[in-house]
DNA sequence: AACACGGGGCG
DNA sequence: CGCCCAGTGTT
């Protein structure tokens, strides 16, 4: 499966009689493009149309943007989020007049180089406005892109988005044309309108002929997005109670995490040892703060600060049990405890 | 490569 | 209420 011109073209014509007329597609523009490409990224359409009007009313130009004040700029972007949006755009129109004598820049090159701009909205503003002829992949193209061709690929790989660009980029053509820029437009808003994440409707699709998930019904596979697993931080802090002969331990629960494995005192949080140690009277010999390790399962991340107490007796500690070192060695303990297993039984 | 940035929608 | 969304800059 593989996109055509023939698609190239018949998105356009459906785009160019089904699309909503935002007041940001009224204009090539590039100040107003540059603007509402800003806004949209992460921000949901209905919320930037309210407040769109309102910038552009009160920052009409590259000039005044460069120029306005912090407080008011900020006014101005108030409720939309990611505020460094707003200092990037303000630091961006004062590029514009240093580099560009306040013309907005037609180059894509100069048009990334633009603090704020990265590499979707360079695209948006190159074609849309200048008729450049390159992607600008957001989650809607990558979506579209994705199921039209059957390509299993993890879409939030950088390197995968990257592919994609690539095997777009021979569908435009190398002049500056207009149909660039509606390309660009035409595959966003099929995404919003048809090619919907869930529940597409492809009996209304331009492009359903060619389309690999609507042939093979694979609209529910595609697109692939596995995200990397933002593994939670946890802290926890391990005491290690030992005599000569002992060491204070416990068994897990038979269910949940690292199931009946054993370890020595563990927290799920930092703690102040010298007050620890005070406040729950461990008639302590000597203690040692031992370096720091992280531990990483595949969906958590334990900081760990671990002490190492030698103790006068074998006091008692609710849940814990002291067991002699050398029978310590015998025992299932996590890896998370490695670092300190010397503890153990030295 | 991992993380921060913010508001809103959704289950 | 916690989870998810998804470009860009920073480290």
């Amino acid at each position: 499966m593989s996109f055509q011109k023939k698609e190239f073209q018949q998105l356009i014509q459906w785009y160019q009689a089904h699309h909503q007329n935002y007041p940001w597609r009224l204009t090539k523009d590039p100040y107003a493009v540059w603007i509402s490409e800003i806004m949209l990224q992460q921000t949901r359409i209905e919320t930037v149309l309210p407040k769109y009007e309102r910038f552009m009313k009160e920052l009409p130009s590259i000039h005044d943007l460069a120029t306005v004040s912090e407080d008011h700029l900020m006014h101005f972007w108030e409720g939309l989020g990611y505020y460094s949006r707003a200092r990037n755009l303000q630091k961006a129109a004062l590029q514009i007049e240093d580099r560009h004598h306040g013309i907005f820049p037609h180059q894509l090159e100069e048009i990334q180089a633009l603090t704020g701009i990265g590499d979707y909205t360079a695209g948006a503003i190159a074609s849309f406005s200048f008729g450049v002829g390159v992607p600008a992949i957001d989650g809607n193209v990558l979506r579209v892109y994705s199921r039209h061709e059957g390509l299993y690929q993890n879409v939030l790989d950088p390197s995968v988005k990257s592919l994609v660009k690539q095997q777009m980029l021979p569908l435009y053509t190398k002049e500056k044309h207009s149909d660039n820029g509606d390309f660009n437009q035409a595959i966003m808003e099929l995404g919003e309108q048809i090619c919907l994440p869930k529940n597409p409707d492809c009996q209304n699709c331009p492009i359903q002929k060619g389309c690999f998930s609507f042939l093979h019904h694979k609209q529910g596979e595609l697109p692939i997005r596995i995200s990397k697993t933002k593994k939670k931080k946890e802290e926890h802090s391990f005491l290690i109670f030992y005599t000569k002969e002992a060491i204070l331990v416990h068994k897990r629960p038979v269910n949940g995490l690292l199931a009946n494995l054993y370890e020595p005192v563990n927290l799920d949080f930092f703690i102040d040892i010298e007050d620890f140690l005070q406040q729950h009277q461990i008639p302590v010999l000597s203690y040692q703060t031992l370096s720091s390790h992280k531990h990483i399962f595949s969906h958590r991340i334990w900081q760990i600060q671990a002490y190492a107490i030698e103790v006068k007796e074998l006091f008692p500690f609710p849940e814990y049990q002291w067991i002699e070192k050398k029978k310590s060695q015998h025992l299932a303990f996590s890896s998370a405890f490695d670092p300190y297993r010397s503890y153990f039984y030295q």
